[in-house]
RNA sequence: CGGGGAGUGGCUCAGCCUGGUAGAGCACCUGGUUCGGGACCAGGGGGUCGGAGGUUCAAAUCCUCUCUCCCCGACCA
């Protein structure tokens, strides 16, 4: 049993003052976290023993359809030279010299060493299907981290890796983490949603994430109340209404007109009384491409050209251009490829490149472009704006593509679904992707078939944090006195107060039903500090801890109350019941979370 | 990397503008009283004011450089 006097759990009344988001400044105040470093924490007692139940959660449901390894995290240069990701990895990865002066990193994902296991050890058809998990610290030296342990640099990660002789092995591999993860997510008290994510740019072709509501969030998700359509705002997509199309003017051809000081696509519409949605947007944006074995990187011009309503998604963007990275295009540059200036940008007369990012401009419209009649762009002349532009027909481009975001209220894109999207924040907490070939690929990984014709086995890589279940659980559960944990993942499932431990009496019994508690199979915490009742009562409604009972002055009469935190629910109780009416509470409450 | 903010005892902060004995509340230690929602009284310990350099008789305070942390953006899981 855990007596409260002797551990050590370091409560603050107040937040540190760097503490923004709910979850970073209660598991600061609950002593659960320090810092050591900006994204670097030390766990202490109560936040390791949370993490343990986290694992063991996880380790049971992944036992199931995997096998537990453990891998170094300190990784060789020429592992990840293999991939290509020793350059692409840029500034994100952890570098350090070994006393002869080689090259090492610290992991920050693992596919390069499983790759590497997988190639020297699977020969054949006949060991496939595998997959292989662990669970380890992941080291990434991010540009940002923020907001507790939201984003950190040094993180634990279940990652997993499939290996399939096929794509209907993958299919199946990345079907048992789908099911693996919502037992996890279950079992863990949290309201999860699966969403469709990004999977692009990575050469992917099927990608979820897992979710959690919440403003501290980092992704948005696009929903549909009614079809249940789920989705990240990188990958949603909405379905337009149609749009009212401007009359032509003269002889139907495109028409220079004077709109002097018109560069904000606001101005533009007011200058010629039309909708937004009848003006053509253009983004400008210098793309990186990563120069392929040997060969340097080159930065390349992208015109982007969309609804004066629309915002680029430059995630999709990425994704269809397969480019590495963009930034805005300067002054210098628009005059080359333009011969205009910013606010006066068009489609119309371009020098257009036929390949996607490959020397020239590349021109890249939104889909909603096709088709439209009659739109008002720039004239890349000063002042000047075109009309009775007509896609297609005045301009081409080098590739059409849904590069738009969607925004919240645009129609669901489920066909026959008339319900309108939702957008809301939420955290990331698990990912499940399949790779492909890109690993097996590039490093050369192979087995032997039925036929005895080598082939390469196909991937899936599949990812929970494990402190964002933790971050999550107290985003979802809090107020402001403190948090309350699900008791699957709670440091301790109840607390025993003893609100006056100078009484003899009153601590005995505390004690008593502490180990009751304990027989039954609960995690107790016996809180018999020498402090005052109201000290006792903060700090438990503080740290976490779902369920408390108070031993005190109703013992008289063989009474006890029993607390539920997460309502503030305080019942009375005889002291010979309370310990199965605990148990009993918990076993619902995890049979509640398991119908959810 | 761009923009903003902050570094003074364990925590929250005042003092800085206008240079002159380093402060408050909480926490901590000792003794006593108290004991159902962060008690009270008395006594006590603890800070090279992020660091370096400079100005000055004198620097937490003014100047220069630098480090760190937080927030927004970019980026990313």
């Amino acid at each position: 049993m855990h007596r409260w006097s002797k551990l050590f759990i370091p409560t603050l009344r107040e937040a540190p003052a760097d503490a923004e988001v709910a979850s970073h400044k209660f598991l600061l105040r609950a002593g659960y976290i320090r810092q050591l470093s900006a994204g670097i924490y030390s766990y202490l007692f109560l936040g390791q023993r949370s993490l343990n139940k986290i694992v063991a959660i996880v380790r049971d449901e992944m036992d199931k359809i995997g096998q537990e390894f453990f891998l170094p995290a300190i990784h060789p240069r020429e592992l990840w030279e293999e991939s290509g990701r020793w350059t692409t990895m840029g500034e994100n990865m952890f570098r350090l010299k070994d006393r002869k002066g080689a090259d090492l990193c610290l992991g920050m994902t693992h596919e390069e060493v499983m790759t590497s296991m997988a190639r020297s050890e699977v020969r054949s058809y006949k060991q496939l299907p595998q997959i292989w998990y662990q669970i380890q610290t992941k080291f990434r030296d991010e540009p940002r981290p923020k907001s507790g342990l939201l984003r950190v640099r040094q993180f634990i990660m279940k990652d997993s890796y499939s290996f399939d002789l096929d794509e209907a092995g993958l299919d199946r591999s990345y079907k048992l983490h789908d099911g693996a993860y919502r037992a996890i997510f279950t079992r863990s008290g949290l309201k999860f949603v699966v969403v469709e994510a990004d999977s692009g740019a990575m050469g992917g072709s099927q990608s979820q994430e897992f979710m959690v509501y919440s403003d501290a969030g980092e992704d948005f998700i696009a929903s549909c109340p009614k079809c249940g359509y789920a989705a990240n705002v990188e990958k949603a997509t909405s379905r337009l209404e149609p749009v009212e199309e401007m009359e032509a003017t003269g002889n139907g051809n495109p028409e220079l007109v004077h709109t002097p000081g018109c560069a904000a696509i606001a101005d533009v519409a007011a200058f010629f009384k039309i909708s937004p949605a009848s003006d053509i947007k253009c983004v400008a944006y210098m793309a990186l491409k990563r120069g392929d074995k040997g060969k340097p990187d080159a930065w390349h011009g992208v015109a982007v050209f969309l609804r004066g309503d629309h915002q680029v998604n430059e995630t999709k963007l990425a994704g269809v251009l397969k480019a590495a990275e963009f930034r805005p295009m300067q002054a210098a540059e628009l005059e080359h490829y333009f011969q205009g200036p910013a606010g006066y940008l068009g489609p119309v007369g371009l020098d257009i490149a036929k390949e996607p990012i490959d020397g020239g401009l590349t021109v890249v419209v939104d889909k909603s472009l096709e088709g439209r009649k009659n739109m008002v762009c720039g004239a890349n002349k000063l002042d000047y704006h075109l009309r009775n532009v007509c896609p297609g027909r005045d301009f081409g481009w080098t590739l059409s593509a849904d590069i738009r975001s969607v925004n919240e209220g645009e129609a669901c894109p489920t066909p026959g679904c008339a319900g309108r999207l939702t957008v809301g924040k939420a955290v990331e907490v698990g990912h499940i992707f399949k790779l492909g070939y890109k690993y097996t690929e590039s490093m050369g990984a192979h087995v032997l078939d039925e036929n005895g014709k080598e082939v390469r086995p196909i991937m899936g890589c599949y990812g929970i944090g494990i402190e964002r279940i933790l971050t999550a659980a107290i985003e979802q559960a809090n107020d402001d006195k403190g948090f309350w944990l699900p008791p699957s993942i709670a440091p301790f499932t109840v607390v025993v107060t003893v609100t006056n431990s100078g009484d003899e009496s009153l601590r005995k019994t505390g004690e008593k039903l502490a180990e009751e508690l304990e027989a039954d199979g609960l995690d107790v915490l016996l809180d018999d500090r020498d402090e005052r009742p109201g000290v006792k009562f903060k700090d438990a409604d503080l740290v976490g801890i779902p369920y408390r009972i108070n031993v005190g002055k109703k013992l008289s009469s063989g009474i006890v109350d029993l607390v539920t935190r997460g309502t503030g629910a305080m019942v009375d109780v005889r002291i010979d019941e309370a310990a199965a009416l605990v148990k009993e509470r918990v076993e619902e409450e995890q049979l509640l979370a398991a119908s959810f």
